[in-house]
DNA sequence: GAATCATAAC
DNA sequence: GAATCATAAC
């Protein structure tokens, strides 16, 4: 098995990766990214599907679609627990789901993780953009996406890797550290590292949104 | 100035870097190390040498070498009182002093660290061998270095650079993140996560240490 | 996708 | 020294 198939042990042996699979059900695994680019990092796998299909051609199905829905729904609460759990409390925990225009791995599976790009793996441009870009199709805009050329369209989603670094309404060009640097301040600045007395009534609105 | 020569400015100018500069005498600056190579990194700059003399020719003066041995042994005290206070508490706090045979940067400096190598800025083979094998001179050990030549001395300890990478006893090869993921895990489980009370009688030795 | 190595330019 | 970019080999 090719690197390009890594995903697919998981799916095949779900049993073997105890401390990497956190859930496992007759259509999909959900695992722990091995290299998180964010604080928390998921990928949710549906079982039933080629291993190489492009996610946009496998979710052409709504079958399919309406079902990874569903559990990518179920993770994104999963997520906003965890995040308040283990990283302290935040004023609002924000999570992206999607995929990426031109994945890399094989397997189709959705990213579903905080937004904070705050993660040692987080090492070069291609990995921000890849997140921060249009390169990033959200979870939910997949459904009224008009892409009548999926190779055509791969080929012009590509560019957008390349593009400069932009954070916040900041345009870091190529420079990738001092872009790490804002997004590893701006996640430590966000998270409340106080006592929950410092808490204020409006911060709940999270745990309103999982219940 | 040149980058080889950045780290005149702490000694230039202390007043400028309040947050990298620990202490200012009137014959050396003490500064936390930009890039830390573990969890606590500082250098010991003496003023009064000249930018671009290489620290072995430097601590041939005796004087000079006296006056610096006190204060790295000063700031090694400081380093195990901080890692003590802000990692908590650890049954053995490691610490080396030393320069490296071929600096780059110009400006005696000494380098005051825990020898965890756990730490974002360790990136690479140069950077660990760089502080695990003989091209770090223990500050200790430079009386007695016998350095007929110099330049041959440098050429030879640069090839130290290129070698394999041993963490403990194991040989990890060129297997770079291999060995940084170790250090990590050796320096998280070195530390001790729990609360006070579980700490035991014998595991104060260090508090006695820099008493 | 990750990781090692080499190479400019600062 | 740090950082960006390109390049094999997996
Ligand atoms: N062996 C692996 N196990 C788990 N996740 C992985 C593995 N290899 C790569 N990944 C992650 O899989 C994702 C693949 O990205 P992409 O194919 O661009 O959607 C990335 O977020 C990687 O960090
Ligand atoms: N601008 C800087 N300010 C403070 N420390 C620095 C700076 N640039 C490099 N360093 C550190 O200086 C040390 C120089 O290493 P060396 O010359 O090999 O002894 C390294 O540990 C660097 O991380």
């Amino acid at each position: 098995m090719s690197w390009k198939y890594a995903l697919g042990q998981y799916i095949k042996s779900p049993e073997k990766f105890p401390n990497d699979v956190t859930l496992d059900t007759p259509d999909f695994v959900v695992i722990k990214d091995a290299f998180p680019k964010s604080h928390i990092h998921y990928l949710v796998l549906p079982k039933a599907v080629k291993p190489d299909t492009h996610p946009l051609k496998a979710f052409e199905d709504d079958n399919l679609y309406e079902k990874t829905r569903a559990m990518v729904e179920k993770v994104e609460k999963m997520v906003a627990v965890e995040f308040i759990r283990t990283k302290g409390y935040s004023k609002d925990v924000k999570i992206q789901s999607g995929i990426h225009s031109v994945p890399s791995m094989n397997h189709v599976h959705v990213h579903v993780m905080t937004t904070d790009l705050s993660s040692p793996r987080l090492k070069n441009r291609t990995h921000f953009n890849s997140f921060r870009t249009g390169f990033f199709v959200p979870f939910r805009t997949i459904p009224d996406l008009k892409v009548p050329s999926l190779d055509a369209w791969m080929v012009s989603q590509e560019k957008l890797i390349k593009g400069d670094i932009v954070v916040d309404g900041e345009n870091f060009g190529n420079k990738f550290a001092k872009a790490k640097r804002r997004l590893d301040e701006d996640f430590h600045k966000a998270t409340i590292h106080g006592i929950p007395e410092e808490v204020e009534d409006d911060d709940y609105r999270v745990m309103e949104m999982i219940s």
